[in-house]
DNA sequence: GAACCCCATACAATCGATTGCAAGAGCTTC
DNA sequence: GAAGCTCTTGCAATCGATTGTATGGGGTTC
């Protein structure tokens, strides 16, 4: 391995001066013939500087920690993604933790993230109150930013729950249906809570008084919990004409209960879900969900880490709007007299399709 | 930031002894109540050691880069994952790097990676031949291991591509099919080759002889390439009762095609995939596909990478096992004669559903 | 021609931990 | 009681790059 050493004994100078030959921000101390040499010698001998010797008398890594609870998730992969891209492209990289859903292990995470120098933190596992990540990274200083997830007092990169929600339920009023459940996600993360009251929220707006009866609040954002929920909500309440989602794959749960129940969507029962997940535009019927720009929440994501890093400016809040993509799984309510038609089947809505991924 | 010297300091002993009590393989040469004096004074202090400063010193970073193209890669996120799993538990951190598909880049990942005292590598972009990421490991002697790709005298951990196609094949001539044809992947990828060999030994295990004008070979796994592949063959061979496709994405593609030409799956045409990745159970008709174990690839590529960092054997090669899953997209060809009655609709198999994932 | 200044370069300390070697203390053994 | 041994601890070099300070040479100015 050739060291700094090497290509300043090759060109005959200090190692002081090889290093500010090749460094362009103290380039301007070194005469220019020097520099031509030195940089001739490095690029011949394969000069590589060692990041790690850098870092450590630097005390700047170039390196950025992310906490995911799920690397392979739907959800927070295309964030990464968007992430990975824009730090890379700055000249930093990414270590990825995936701590799962353990509080405690995000914790331990983010002491060794700490401990290998990184720069920055990009949470996306933070809970909303005491969250020990959150509070691993204000003890050690280092510079984090939240995706996904809001917290007081720490800069943060959400997509709008509350109007994606209100958007989907308005879009479940205007089709005429009165009687909406909600499946609502987890409280203890912002975006189940903030769904929720984003629900509550466009009821309101139409005069309606959310009944607490028609919502189930889930546990996690799974299939399994969404099933439970909505075979729980259409057991006991044969009038509601509609279930809305805090989630994709509850909405998938919901699938599920329904299919069991014999309901048919959206004939029998609309669905809504939330995120517009990969593959969703393609299952039957075709679900009608909120769209949220994952890829641009990682780069935003990113991008306002780097700006904490370079100027340590405050904490700041980005909320990216989020769209309703309407497909096949919503339609109007039957009339409730009974003995009354059936709604039309045909030409059922395909709706638009999702941006695709290449695969391997 | 509490240092060794620090700690050593308020246990009065010098930095070298508190560095061998805070060692379990040095701290046999300290005495028993030193070791415990410091040990106390250190997670009093909360001190931590700084993994910067021990790579520097040791040469090892307990750090493993992986190199794959696109994070959010229904294939690869899984591998990650699994990949992910195995290294923080066996106390190495991950650093992720997403060349896509520029081979270049990749090879500028792999220097930065090195520069940066990775202690190994998962490389999950390996073209077959003359990768120049694979010879940047092999300049810079850093040990790796392929994943889901295939390559010459290097370590590697693939799914049984051509065990795989050619059990879908043999499903397809079991339920009558003759004439199949081949949406093959790109050739320069294993996958896209191994698929393809598999492919055609499965005909040939049959006696039947491949037919070139059958298989269209795609430049990229996409949901287009597989819709363009499917287009062309559907319209140029009418006799073709089923499309083996190299990769889900493209069967997806090839769902695509079929809809435009008005030909219903499986009534018309059966369609295979491969990976059987995510939601590929609940689309319409789901997917007859093969199912390749992406989380024990990346488990087992990360303990084999271990391995081999740890000592330092030869390259091996880990075949895993895929599966055909039997869903809906496949049938019986309809009888050949015109006017025949068509194939019973009813009763579609929906097949096994897919583990799941929980989402955000 | 002496004083001064500036530019370019070298010197040496530093970041924090590890580790080969030296050295002191205490013990045994003859 | 001296030599030798073991056990424990300290010393100092080292990994590779960065950077504040010192120093030398060359030019300018009066």
């Amino acid at each position: 391995m050739v060291a700094l050493r090497d290509v300043a004994a090759a060109a005959g100078v200090h190692p002081s001066t090889a290093s500010r030959a090749l460094n362009p921000a103290m380039r301007y101390l070194v005469a220019d013939p020097v520099v031509a040499r030195v940089q001739e010698v490095a690029s011949r001998l394969g000069y590589r500087p060692n990041a790690v010797a850098m870092s450590l008398r630097t005390g700047r890594s170039r390196l950025i920690g992310a906490l995911v609870p799920g690397i392979a998730n739907p959800v927070f992969a295309p964030i990464l993604a968007g992430a990975a891209e824009v730090l890379s492209s700055a000249g930093y990289a990414l270590m990825v933790a995936d701590p799962g859903d353990d509080n405690g292990r995000a914790a331990e995470f983010v002491e060794q993230l700490a401990a290998r120098g990184a720069d920055g933190l990009l949470l996306a596992t933070a809970s909303l109150r005491d969250d020990p990540a959150l509070a691993a990274c204000r003890a050690r200083n280092i510079p984090a930013v939240l995706v996904n997830r809001g917290s007081e007092g720490m800069s943060s990169v959400v997509s709008d729950d509350r109007g994606g929600m209100a958007l989907a339920v308005a879009h479940l009023l205007q089709l005429g249906h009165r009687r909406i459940a909600l499946i609502a996600g987890p409280a203890q993360l912002s975006t189940g809570l903030r769904r929720s009251e984003g629900f509550e929220e466009a009821l309101r707006a139409q005069g309606l008084a959310p009944d607490p009866a028609l919502q189930e609040i889930t546990a996690a954002y799974t299939r399994e919990a969404g099933e439970r929920a909505a075979a729980r909500l259409i057991a006991r309440h044969s009038d509601v004409t509609a279930l809305s989602c805090a989630n994709d794959l509850l909405a998938l749960g919901a699938y599920d209960a329904c299919r069991r129940a014999g309901l048919r969507i959206p004939e029998d029962i609309s669905v809504t879900g939330h995120n517009d997940m990969p593959m969703v535009d393609l299952i039957e019927p075709p679900l009608t969900t909120v769209r949220i720009p994952h890829g641009e929440m990682g780069r935003q994501a990113a991008g306002l880490l780097l700006d904490r890093i370079g100027h340590g400016g405050g904490a700041s809040d980005v909320v990216l709007p989020s769209a309703l993509v309407v497909r096949g799984s919503t339609a109007a309510p039957r009339p409730t007299a009974p003995g009354a038609a059936p709604a039309a089947r045909s030409a059922r809505r395909r709706g638009p399709a999702r941006p695709g991924h290449p695969e391997g």
